[in-house]
DNA sequence: CAATTCAATATTGTCGACAATCCTGAAGCG
DNA sequence: CGCTTCAGGATTGTCGACAATATTGAATTG
């Protein structure tokens, strides 16, 4: 009947999570991505304000903040709802991934550095094994494929490619994935992609590390649009 | 004695400014790019609250979804600021924008309708009317440069694209345009690759639409790291 | 006179209460 | 029986006050 969800209230307390806001926001974000919160689900504000004990007014600014990521809508004097990401706005987001890591793998292939190409083979060596043990179910891939992208996107040394894709796009992507359990379903054929891509990127081959990395987006995109369809054009049967 | 404050409250009462932060949050944004409210400028939320005359918990909320927006950054028990674009990241958000809008022209040459591109066409006589009047000075072509890119990207149907590209990124631009007076200093040339865009995407060549639109960007990004450079770097003289 | 300490002040962060609006469900009417 | 109306309750929006923190300027000391 008490609440005791403070538990990790000091851990990171000299970042910027020393305000209420900051911290609920996080854990907001934690609870969408992980499920906790499902897409479409209301947000009751007397409700998290007492799960998360604190006052109604953070979590408020939490909350907008939070619709600034568009993780949140809302509608005045209605409330606010989780994100329900449609089939189609699936897709649109895989069209941006396409552009915008297409464009961080280009910068990338210009400024990483040796080290970071060096440490991006060894990720993919772990993967490599990780798929042989666990003979293509691939389930820790979920986390380990938007690794290898985040990690270009870093390479990229551009803050607004990492700032669109890490704040509104993956946990989108994140979200999505954990949702309907969709991981890549290929890891044989991703991981041959990561490595092509890694190639041209050590290469310093600028104009093929974009193209590559577009087309392996846009194969995850098009693979879920075949599922998709599959999925509300039921023709011969579900589950067969 | 009594408030007087709703003079426009029913005017677009049926959109989402029935709220207090939301009216106050586009006033902001307003001010952010007209210029009103300079880079870089504290944000006194006593002093605001009392401007708009409004509480602070309403102007609180606002900054905390511009803060989404990333039109305004804050330190915890410090304040807010409106961002300061470095050179850097003014460069960085036309990468972003050449990625970004590349695909919306893709997009743009394979969903806009016949009427769309007719009216595009449109506007683009109508600023070749107004760069003959004015003799190449072009003061306009700050907004109608932006109008012709925003018709593009609505072009594409994607949502996606649109939200990332008008809320994110296009009050940057218009931010740092106002602050610098950049205007495209090549109205010509702009308005011929304009032309050039929209006859790919009216043949419904997308690959072509999006070369065309990529180089259009690029170029302004490359005028624009002139400038800088020869701000930052005067070997000769300044003002001749 | 410069550097440091510390108290006064102003600003930010948080809270509880009140007002405005919306949703629910039952009563009344055609 | 179905539709409209309209209270009751619940939720969201707004406000003013208090607590916590940072900034300041002056006094003190080497």
């Amino acid at each position: 009947m008490n609440t005791e969800v403070k538990q990790n209230a000091k851990l990171e307390s000299d970042q910027e999570f020393r305000t209420l806001a900051d911290r609920v926001c996080r854990q907001i974000v934690t609870s969408i991505v992980t499920g906790e919160l499902l897409p479409g689900q209301k947000i009751s504000e007397p409700g998290l304000a007492k799960l998360y004990g604190i006052s109604r007014g953070p979590l408020r600014e939490a909350i907008r903040r939070l619709e600034g990521w568009r993780l949140i809508e809302r509608k005045p004097h209605v409330g606010a709802r989780v994100v329900q990401l449609s089939a189609r706005e699936l897709i649109e987001i895989y069209r941006v991934r396409e552009a915008l890591e297409g464009m961080a793998c280009r910068l990338a292939a210009e400024h990483m550095t040796a080290e970071e190409i060096a440490s991006l083979k060894a990720l993919l060596d772990t993967h490599e094994l990780s798929i042989a043990q666990q003979e293509g179910r691939a389930y820790f891939q979920k986390e380990g494929d938007l690794d290898f992208h985040y990690r270009i996107v870093k390479g990229s040394k551009n803050a607004k490619l990492e700032e669109l894709l890490g704040d509104d796009l993956y946990h989108l992507v994140r979200m999505y994935r954990y949702q309907f359990s969709v991981s890549s379903s290929r890891p044989k054929r991703a991981l041959k992609e990561h490595r092509q891509i890694v190639d041209a990127i050590e290469a310093r081959d600028a104009e093929l590390a974009e193209m590559l990395m577009r087309r392996h987006i846009s194969a995850a995109r098009q693979n879920i649009e075949d599922k998709l369809n599959s999925v509300t054009t039921p023709q011969g049967d579900n589950n067969g």
